[in-house]
DNA sequence: ACCGATAATTAGCTCAGGCTAAATCTCCAA
DNA sequence: TTGGAGATTTAGCCTGAGCTAATTATCGGT
């Protein structure tokens, strides 16, 4: 009927499409089809029907064969998923003793299920984060974002002395080995060492000497150490 | 497969029906496909295609054109959502602000997101209440639970002190009227006056006079004022 | 004993959102 | 410039869960 005004209530699956999309489309490119399909985990085939229906919806510009971006309408209900999914893991952090490795599946649940006012109920208890426990910007409830540049670890220069500002995976795995060594957001580390081809780097964290590989560094995004978190 | 094993994951659907099977058979008597629906607000046949699929599933007993039973699987399905169910109740009303009338509905959509751990972080914060906000009583974790048998407030004979237990409704229009008047669990009240054929009665509560008509008589479940709740 | 009202079920449809297999497009490299 | 490899879309199917219309069962009352 009306085809680009859209809010009726979303089902699950277009929420978790649309943040999908906005996690992809964050270094500025069009998402392609595969890396939905393979973000979420289903069949590419599936993704292109889906994709049809919400630019008939009007919250995806399509060019096919080409890749999908958000519509500000698509960006500003993608930005409302986001911002329940951090909230959520924060609270879930600060109030239930949840760990922040673990944090992740069960907000991915809730964000579907919980209210706007809910959440801002949690925000309020929260103080207003800015961040969530991994170090990610929280859109505010006007879908206005912070979107900070971080360098990751493995980029760092040696001798060089940074903040780990975000952990940039979701992996309860991974996310336990960083946190295992106190690699978590607002820890300062400096670099000692690099090997070259991607090799592995030493570091001091806590005054300890850890050996990093370059897929775990690649993960730990960095900022300057009077940058503000 | 295994038709009678199922702890395969639920859906939403599936979780409701149970519940207001498990509700609808409180009284002992077999669940109607028509009661089904009406609590639900689906159409007759679809019911019948469910109750059907939930038979099949082991977690029904159905005896065609005379109603359904839950089976002791689907009992321990249904006490499980009822147990999420009000835990959720009573945390949103303990640490976030919820009015005790508004918070069935988030209840409602948050009951099928939840994990069995969060749900047990909640009580645990909450001390392991035996009791919601409107003063059903949760079932525990193992799935035992306390029914405990009260009188509506409209057999209540005059000249006695009684004191409300629970409030038999979700209708956030009804709980917030029975809130105005201070007769949430735990309120004492001494009936004054009955009138016959389902008049109004006349009550004191917190030393207030207040008159009831009997639809809002009949919802407020009563015990004898020595019981603890 | 049967008749009709009411309740329940069956038949047959829709839609969302998956899937696989087949067809089609893009783009790079020979 | 042309041939594929790989990405994308189309075709066609399935399941869950709803709906309406039509059919069938039950049961109370005459």
């Amino acid at each position: 009927m009306c085809p680009s005004v859209a809010h009726e209530p979303l089902t699950q699956s277009v929420e978790d499409y649309l943040k999908a999309i906005y996690r992809l489309s964050l270094n500025g490119q069009p998402a392609a089809t595969s890396e939905i399909a393979q973000h979420l985990a289903l069949a590419a085939p599936s993704v292109s029907g889906m994709i049809k229906r919400l630019s008939e919806l009007g919250l995806l510009d399509h060019e096919p064969y080409k890749g999908v971006q958000l519509t500000p309408d698509g960006r500003r209900l993608a930005l409302r998923m986001v911002r329940r999914h951090r909230i959520l893991e924060a609270y879930l952090v600060a109030f239930l003793g949840y760990g922040w490795e673990v944090v992740h599946e069960e907000a991915e649940r809730l964000e579907h299920a919980v209210s706007d006012a809910l959440i801002e109920r949690m925000a309020n208890a929260l103080g207003d984060p800015h961040f969530d426990p991994h170090g990610d910007p929280i859109p505010a409830a006007d879908g206005t974002i912070a979107e900070v540049i971080y360098t990751p670890l493995s980029e760092i220069a040696s001798g060089e002395t940074v903040v780990v500002r975000r952990a940039d995976t979701n992996h309860a795995d991974r996310l336990r080995y960083i946190a295992s060594y106190g690699l978590t957001p607002g820890a300062r580390v400096t670099v000692i060492d690099r090997q070259p081809f991607h090799g592995p780097m030493t570091v001091t964290v806590d005054g300890k000497r850890r050996v990093l590989g370059d897929e775990i560094a690649r993960l730990l995004l960095c900022g300057r150490p009077e940058a503000s978190a």
